[in-house]
Order: C-alpha cells, then structure tokens, then sequence
DNA sequence: GCCCAGGTGAAGC
DNA sequence: GCTTCACATGGG
C-alpha cells in the first residue's frame, strides 16, 4: 500500500474536540477522518472506540512526532486531580473530560496566533489555509486526497511582501507577521532556545515580537513548548474568569492575571482550555 | 446597519 | 501609571 498506517490506544481521549478547540488551525472533518498536517508530514486520524488510526502518505521511520503532538503518553487523570474542586471546573471537566492540549510547532504556533487577534476561529483557520496554501511548500498526499501545502517557513514568509500577506485577508496583522518572520529568518530571535528557559524568560523572548503581548505570547507557551503555568486570558477566559468566579465584584486584569497564577494549581494552562472549551460550547442562555 | 471575534501598540490623559 | 482608540475582515 501506499505510505504508512499505525494503530495508537487511547484513554480519555476527545480528539474531535482537540483538535477543533482553537489550538490549532488546519485540522479537518472529511469522511469520518481528520485531515492535517503535522510539520512536514500529511497525516489522516481516524478515532474510535479508544482506537487511534493514524494514517501517512509516505513511509515513516518511527512515529514519535505523532504521538508527541497529540501527546498520547499524558495521563490526563493525573492532570484533571490538580485542577481546583470547584463548581465552575466541575462543570467545565463535565462538559468535554477528554479534551487534551497538543504540543505543536512553536513557529507555527506563534505565527497561527499572531493571526488570530480579534477574529472568530474559522475565520482563522481561513487565512492559515491562504497563507499556506499560496506560500507553503508542496507535501505528499495519499492517493485520492486533496493537494496540500506546509505552514510556510520563517524563510518564506520573511522574502514576501506586506501586500502579498494581505492578500490572505489577514489586514492589519500582516506587519507584525512579516517583522515576526523577518526577526526569525535573520536569526535575531531564536525559538529553539526557549525549551531550556523558564516559563518567565520564555515569555519574555516571544513579548520582543511585533504583535505578540501577554495572550499570546502564553498560547504559545503553553500549546507549543507545553509549560503548564501559561494562562493565556483571552475574551472568553475572561468572560468566564468573571462570570464563574467573580460574579459580584469586577476585578481588573491585573488583579484576574495573579488570581489565575494562583489559584489553578500545577496545570493552570489546561484548566484555562477546559475554561475556555466550556464558555464556547455550552447552551446560549435566552 | 450593528456588535463581536483566542489582541496589540500607540496615543491621550 | 491607566484608558481609549485604530487596526482589517467576516460571521451572526
């Protein structure tokens, strides 16, 4: 047969709402299967009855970058205990107990949530499949399956234009990509080197970007480089940081930041996507 | 038309 | 210091 097929076990594990929870862009739902890419690799998961199939278009040595990304080693029981035993994480856990973090490309991810400041997730996920559609390398395929491009390199983005990034639709984000990509491409800022810092100094290198404050410099710390104290608060965090756990009073940022730094144990960064998961998918109130 | 979206940076007080 | 505003674009 053509490329490579693996079979994974899987406990505790909602991919659909993983991989469509805004952490990542490029997954899609076709014929009962979730299409994406991984790096450089095409990749088709298929999951059922705790059953993972992972699916290749060519040949792969070892299977450690998938299991990586979806991080399938995590004993997400272990992490659920840390959470606080409050009513508001009670319901958030109730409402999805499988949903997981993924450890994703920190380039990507950086450059996913530079894109994504003051838009919708589809509308997101729309101008990631322009960009990589129009500047992303060619990859393999499996026979019968739509064409599809690489997340485009530091290297290729930083020899466009600003105006050939507009041409995506992402507007006035388009700078802050394009200097973001140039800073890396010229090797002023190097984002393998925040493995080996703390989650502090980490946050520090990604806030020298152009476009990048507190919420996303944490996303990326938290979705790309895994550190677990990164809370990022966007409008819907914030939303439920008010409306769950401080319904009278009306805190400001500053005072919410160091409540969540606080409260939300050693896994604060998946409490907060559990928060997160919740707000968005929960019955509209009339 | 209106308001909002996984915000940030700069200008104004 | 803190608050307000501009910035593109599209969904509901």
């Amino acid at each position: 047969m053509n490329g490579c097929q693996q079979v994974f076990a899987l406990r505790n594990y909602d991919l659909a709402a993983t991989l469509a929870s805004g952490q990542a862009f490029r997954w899609r739902y076709r014929d009962s299967a979730w299409h994406g890419v991984i790096g450089p690799r095409w990749v088709r998961l298929h999951a059922a009855d705790n059953l993972l199939t992972a699916q290749t278009a060519a040949p792969v040595p070892d299977w450690n970058w998938l299991t990586h990304y979806l991080q399938l080693d995590l004993d997400l029981d272990r992490v659920l205990a840390t959470f606080p035993s409050d009513d508001a994480m009670r319901s958030a856990v109730a409402a999805c107990s499988g949903l997981r973090l993924l450890r994703q490309d920190p380039w990507e991810c950086l450059a996913s949530f530079i894109l994504s400041s003051t838009k919708q997730i589809v509308q997101i996920q729309q101008i990631i499949a322009l960009l990589c559609e129009h500047h992303g390398s060619a990859i393999e395929v499996a026979p019968g399956h739509a064409a599809i491009h690489a997340f485009p390199s530091p290297a290729q983005i930083a020899a466009l234009s600003e105006a050939e990034l507009r041409a995506c639709k992402m507007g006035f984000r388009a700078p802050y990509l394009l200097a973001t990509a140039r800073l890396i491409a010229h090797g002023k800022l190097n984002l393998a080197r925040l493995e080996s810092m703390s989650v502090v100094e980490a946050r520090e290198q990604l806030l020298q970007f152009p476009g990048v404050g507190r919420k996303i410099a944490d996303c990326v710390l938290l979705f790309a480089y895994g550190f677990q104290a990164a809370f990022p608060v966007d409008v819907w965090v914030m939303k439920a940081l008010r409306e769950l756990y401080f319904p009278k009073r009306r805190p400001n940022p500053q005072r919410l930041l160091r409540f969540t730094e606080s409260y939300f144990g050693t896994h604060a960064g998946y409490a907060q996507q559990y928060l997160f998961h919740y707000m968005r998918t929960r019955p509209r109130l009339a």
